[in-house]
DNA sequence: CGACTGCATCGACAAATGTCAATCCAATCA
DNA sequence: TGATTGGATTGACATTTGTCGATGCAGTCG
């Protein structure tokens, strides 16, 4: 007797989601969901002397962790005389609503 | 003349987000994301087969990746007879949701 | 029973990541 | 001008991550 087939068969699905992973994976460390989450509720810019002060880490690293994260477009800075301003890109959380709506779309079952 | 104040600071949002930033882990990569991808969008549940079928990844990978969509929640899984069979966890997109509000809250200027 | 098959686990390894100390740079202050 | 200061960059290092090959195991077929 042939084996039946394990299950009515499903294709993966295949449009590469690079993108998506990335943007994901700039959250994907506390120390940066923290700084995004500063920034999405101050009023205004952070001035990154908030962030070595509020942030258990040495300094560098945060420099490191902002970087990161403007890599991946979530925040936007400016820099003026000596101090250096982040703030949230203003895309940031429609560009996190797509992907993951690219990843578990909306729609229940059609 | 002191240092006037780089600007009205801003105090780091405090709460450990060690479980948000886990969960975006859990998509930060393409093969995972596509997993959970075919997961979302698949009618029943989905033979690992048809994964080792699909994504161009060692069979052992992608038993890996399956194993750490599991831990973080996102999927379950069954066994019958000889074949696994994986679903997208009900409580996948709630709590992808609930990490971004967390994270990037809905709410524009107060 | 014995051969086979699908999937999980283990071991190894290269690459990427998070962290810090040290250094560098530009702007400010005295 | 020279000293100081905020922040970025570099180098080093331990840990984690993604990947594969080999092996193990339970269920199936003959």
């Amino acid at each position: 007797m042939a084996m039946q087939r394990c299950c009515p068969e499903t294709t993966v699905y295949d449009r590469d989601l690079g993108a998506e992973a990335a943007v994901f994976k700039a959250l994907a460390d506390p120390a940066r969901a923290a700084i995004v989450a500063t920034l999405a509720r101050a009023e205004h810019e952070v001035c990154v002397c908030d962030f070595t002060a509020g942030l258990e880490l040495n300094q560098s690293t945060i420099s490191h962790h902002l970087k990161l994260l403007k890599g991946a477009g979530l925040v936007t800075s400016e820099r003026r005389g000596t101090w250096g301003y982040y703030s949230l890109a203003p895309s940031a959380r429609a560009r996190l609503e797509a992907a993951l709506a690219c990843v578990i779309p909306e729609k229940l079952r059609a």
